[in-house]
Parts: structure tokens; sequence; C-alpha cells
RNA sequence: CGGGGUGUAGCUCAGUUUGGCAGAGCGCCUGGUUUGGGACCAGGAGGCCGUAGGUUCGAAUCCUAUCACCCCGACCA
């Protein structure tokens, strides 16, 4: 492509709208325009990098027994009606697009398929020998998220790539997500991702196992705990991690309510109290759906929310705002205790609550703490399960590591959904014995477009982008330094010519700019590798070339230049 | 949805407090000098000041409404 004739001028001031420094060079560099709030143009050279991660998503898909097709983008309400998610996905979370048409019934915009598809699956499944089937598509899709973010990272229209598996039962599931899981895994390695595949929480959208594959960077929305000795990765939303365990008190103090006015916190509180931190509870109100939930960690812990959720059978969890806890602890907030708390209030604590002797809790009265508190005597047992947020310190739930914590970007996300959609839409598979039961699924989606903006959050230096050659919108950035020498041009022309002959994308650089200007664009756009040519460079019948991630330059002859490009091809 | 902010030239922004000719830098066009990391000189084009209404002799500026965009929070496959 000529650049004389390239749509989209690159900026050299950094628009103010810019979030992250790989958004403002994609804006910079011509490769986004917004339109609107998280609505965004793909200029030619996002649109080439996009093909190309879709190209290689779509051939590992394909060799992973995976077939393409294209559903629709809009969906009509009484489907979701069907699974039940029509209510939470417009009026309680209000993502989902809808719109009535000309007819007056009430029509959305798809943010993900699986009503679709298992509805389709309905009426072409006949038998269990019809099974298993796995389909993908590449699609635009559309949510109204709250808070559109950082340009393509959470875009409200966006490009996904979602596949859909069914078979007979979980071991044929195990086998779809395994072989989802492996693609996954090659399409990060020939795009060229750092990333990590974690345990994740199934989220709103229901089901069993899954995972998701994460693009280290530090501007990602999520939070990766890992351990430093074993295997172990997860999302912070589900990771688990041990405490460190203190020696205990042999015998049980009376329990007292001790006066500490203006103690936030729970290092100065257990400072004054001459205890150690850990000694000390957090006691949170929660409403899940209207119910009244009290959450009890360790002091030196957070509660994790989701599992909080994920234990109360997936509702809608909420922390009580401060008026309520006033009135349903008697005392300003921040001096909630399981002591005393209203009868419609369900207490429940995380394991590393239990097991300690003489703890302190909130005393439910404004600047009091009770201390010397212990289960079975000055009050029941709670239901116990994992509710603490996993941190960076703790201990490896599985071997003696510590856990470390890293940003990341999720690109991927494989669901093992089981039937909870098959069942809704009667999708089922007839076993020839009179039984129907339902098909057993799996989702599995890439965000096409946010791992374009990743690529670049991934690789970019102070001057611009750095493309991986496998998705870079063109391999070869052609560099015109003397667009007024005729022999130059010549020169540029005919090298233009054989690279493209030779099956190389090149942009090339005919304008007639200085060559600064050049430069800069050059390293701004990220193209691989770029190729220089000036009168300096043809006396000495040779080429500059030089690679993006590089710092230096060579001089090279035709030859030495095209065998370099093959090699970084290749 | 709550709180805050911003809408003025293609881009980044002054000007609004205290009403009085519509501004700067960058970019763009023309001519000239330059020519390997966004060069210099001279000249030029370009804006219904987000939109609608109001106050006023007079509104970018004050008032009201409205729309859009951004930030923080809540929220979020």
């Amino acid at each position: 492509m000529r650049q004389s004739r390239h749509l989209g001028r690159t900026l050299r001031e950094v628009p103010k709208d810019a979030q992250t420094a790989a958004h403002g060079l994609m804006i910079r560099a011509g490769y986004i325009r917004q339109l609107s709030a998280g609505i965004y143009v793909y200029m030619p050279l996002l649109l080439r990098s996009l093909n190309k991660i879709s190209q290689i998503i779509r051939e590992e898909m394909t060799r992973a027994g995976s077939e393409e097709m294209l559903m629709p983008a809009i969906q009509n309400k009484e489907l979701w009606e069907k699974t039940g998610r029509w209510e939470r996905y417009t009026a309680i979370d209000g993502i989902m697009f809808s719109f009535q048409d000309r007819r007056g019934s009430t029509v959305c915009l798809g943010p993900t398929h699986e009503e679709v598809i298992t509805e389709i699956l309905r009426q072409e499944i006949n038998s269990f020998k019809d099974l298993p089937k796995n389909v993908f598509q590449i699609q635009t899709k559309f949510r109204d998220e709250i808070r559109p973010r950082f340009g393509l990272m959470r875009a409200r229209e966006f490009v996904m790539k979602d596949a859909y598996s069914f078979d007979l039962d979980e071991a044929g599931l195990d086998v779809s997500y395994e072989a989802m899981r492996l693609a996954y895994h090659t399409i990060c390695e020939r795009i060229g991702f750092h990333y990590r595949a974690v345990e994740a929480d199934s989220g709103a959208i229901g089901g069993s196992g899954s995972q998701e594959f994460m693009v280290l960077a530090d501007t990602g929305e999520d939070t990766i705990i890992y351990c430093d000795q074993c295997q172990y990765a997860a999302n912070q939303e589900r990771a688990a991690s041990r405490l460190e365990q203190f020696t205990q008190d042999t015998e049980e103090r009376p329990m007292e309510a001790v006066l500490g006015e203006g103690l936030i916190g729970v290092e100065p509180l257990a400072e004054f109290l001459g205890i150690p931190v850990w000694k000390t509870t957090k006691t949170l109100l929660f409403e899940a759906d209207g119910n009244l939930v009290a959450v009890m960690v360790r002091g030196d812990c957070d509660v994790n929310e989701i599992k909080v959720a994920n234990f109360l059978g997936g509702a809608d969890v909420k922390l009580t705002a401060p008026e309520r806890i006033k009135e349903l602890t008697g005392a300003a907030v921040g001096y909630a205790g399981p002591i005393g708390l209203p009868d419609n209030v369900r207490i429940i604590a995380d394991f590393d609550v239990d097991h300690r002797v003489n703890f302190e809790c909130g005393a439910n009265q404004t600047n009091y703490h009770n201390i010397n508190v212990n289960f079975g005597r000055d009050l029941p047992l709670p239901e116990f399960s994992d509710f603490k947020l996993a941190q960076a310190g703790h201990q490896c739930p599985h071997c003696d590591g510590t856990l470390q914590a890293q940003r990341g970007i999720e690109v991927g996300h494989i669901f093992k959904l089981g039937t909870k959609y098959s069942e809704a839409l009667k999708c089922v598979a007839p076993d020839g014995q009179g039984q129907q039961p339902p098909v057993v699924m799996g989702c599995y989606g890439i965000g096409v477009s946010r791992m374009a903006a990743a690529c670049v959050e991934q690789n970019h230096d102070d001057r611009g982008m750095i493309w991986p050659i496998h998705v870079a919108p063109y391999h070869v950035h052609l560099l015109c330094l003397t667009p007024k020498d005729e022999a130059v041009v010549a020169r540029c022309d005919a090298l233009y010519q054989t690279l493209q002959d030779a099956g190389v994308e090149v942009l090339y650089d005919d304008r007639t700019a200085r060559p600064g200007e050049k430069f800069s664009d050059a390293d701004l756009i990220g193209l691989p590798i770029r190729l220089a040519i000036s009168k300096r460079t043809l006396e000495q019948d040779c080429i500059e070339v030089k690679l993006r991630k590089d710092a230096d330059n060579q001089m090279l002859s035709q030859e030495q230049t095209l065998a370099l490009i093959q090699e970084q091809l290749g």
C-alpha cells in the first residue's frame, strides 16, 4: 500500500481521551477513531491486524474440529426469556441493547449467542448419533458496558470469536473442552503473547469449570494470583489461598468490650488493643437479593464478594449502605460484629476466622470492640466457607509456595456450561432407549479486537507500537527518504514491486515528507521491519534495514534484505 | 445510577471570574530556502464558540433546559 493513498493520518499530539499509552498510540497512529463512547471505527491498519488475528483463530479452531458459521446479531426477546436471561441482561444489568422493531416486537443486539446456537442445535439434533458438534463464529458483539474503557479494551461494540460445543455427556464435554484449551494456547503462542492461563470464576453465564487466558500487562483490568513454586494460577476473583497460622492461647479469657475511639483500620486497632492483627476480625454487611448477610474474615484479609455471591447461589450481592448499617448494628460504620445482630441477618465466616482463641471483633456499639471472643461460648458457630480475597503474600493452596500477583488482560475465556441452556431450550439428544437427556454444552470466547489492543499494550515503547510480525498490519515499512530524487524513487518503486511479488506485505511511504517525519511515523505505526532508501544508500547500492524491536540498523544488499525478511517471517 | 469535569479552527488548548472586533501553538494551502529523526522565512484559508430558549443596546462569557464526551465510584461473560 502506498502511504500517499493510505487513510489514517498520524497525530503528533496525544489526544486527551487517551486512557493508556497503548490507547493513545492507537489513535495517534491512525488505527482507531472514536465515534461515540466505547464505539470505534476500525481504520485500515487495525483492520489488517484484526483480520490476521481472526485468521489465526480460524485456523486453530478449525484444526481443533470446530466449524465456522455466522449467526445474526439481532435476536428476539422470546428466546432470551426462555433461559431467564432477558430480565437480567436488560433491566438488572442493563448490558444489552434492546429496541422495538417496526412491528412492535422487542429485539436486542446480541451480547452473546448461547440462546441462538442452542435453539439451532435443538432443531438440528435428532439423535445421540448427531453428537458431538462444535461450531464457532467471528462476529461483532454489542454490550452496553456501564463504563467503556481504554479504547478497544472495553468497548460497547467489539469483535468476538465465540464457539459452542455440544456433547452427549460430561466425559464428552471434557474432551471438547480440552481440545479448545489446547487451541487457545496455540492461538496465544502464534500471536506472540506473553500470557498465562488461569482458573476463573464462571460468572453470570453459569456453569462449572472455566479458565481465562490472560495477557500480562500492568494496565490489565484483572488481577492474577499465581504460585511461585507450582503451576497454580487463578483470577483473583476465584483464587484460593492459605494464611499463616499462629500459636493460640491455651486458655480462654473472659470476653469484654473495650472502648477505643477513632480507630480506623485494623493495624491501629490491633496496636491499641495490644494484640496481633490476625486476632482482629472484619465483619461486613451485605444485601444479597434483599437478604441481609454478615460476612466475617480475619482482620488481615478482605472479603471476596464473588465467593460470597457464589456461596449464596449466585445472588446479586451488594455492600449495605452506611445508613442501613447504623440501623442494623446500632453503631457507626466500622463497629459491626457478629454478636447482637438482628435475627434476620445470616452470619457466614471465612474458614480462617475459626480456630482462633480470644479473638477480637466489632461490638455493634460505636467505639467499642469485643476482645477475647470465642466461638461456642460467646456466640454460636456461623456457617464457614472460603470468603477471603487471595492476595500476594498468602500461601499457595496446593504447595508450600508463596502467592504472587500480576495484572492481566482477559483475552479468552473457556467454560464448561453444562446443561443450563440445553435444558431451558429443550435441546436434547434422544438416546434411542426412550430417554431424551439435554446435551452438555461448553462455550469458548476470544475477544478479537481486545487481543489487538492487548497486543499493543504489551508491545510498545515511548515512540510507538512494536507489532509481532504475524499480526502486524504489514510486514515491512518501506521509506523513500528522498522522494524528489528520481533514481531513489525508481529504486523504491522497484523494491516495492519485488517485495510484493515475493509475498511480502509492504506499506510504502512514498509521501513527499521529510525523513524525520517518516522515521517518526514508522516508529509510531510500529511495523516490524523498516527499510529505508535514500541517495546515500543508493550510492552504496544497499538498503538500510532496521527491526522495530532493535535499536540498531544495518546496511544490507537486496539479497541479504530479502533473506532477512524471509527469516523474520519464518 | 451517584459525584465531578469538559464542549471555542483538523488536533491540543487560552479567552468565561468582571458581557464590548474570535485567539495561540501544531496541522493545512501558496511561494521561497532547506533536505537522514516532525527545519526555517513570508503570505493565506479555516470556527453559527455543542444545541435550544431567555436576560441585555450588545452574549463564547450571565440564566434555564437539553445533548454529547471524559474522569471517580458503584457495576461489569
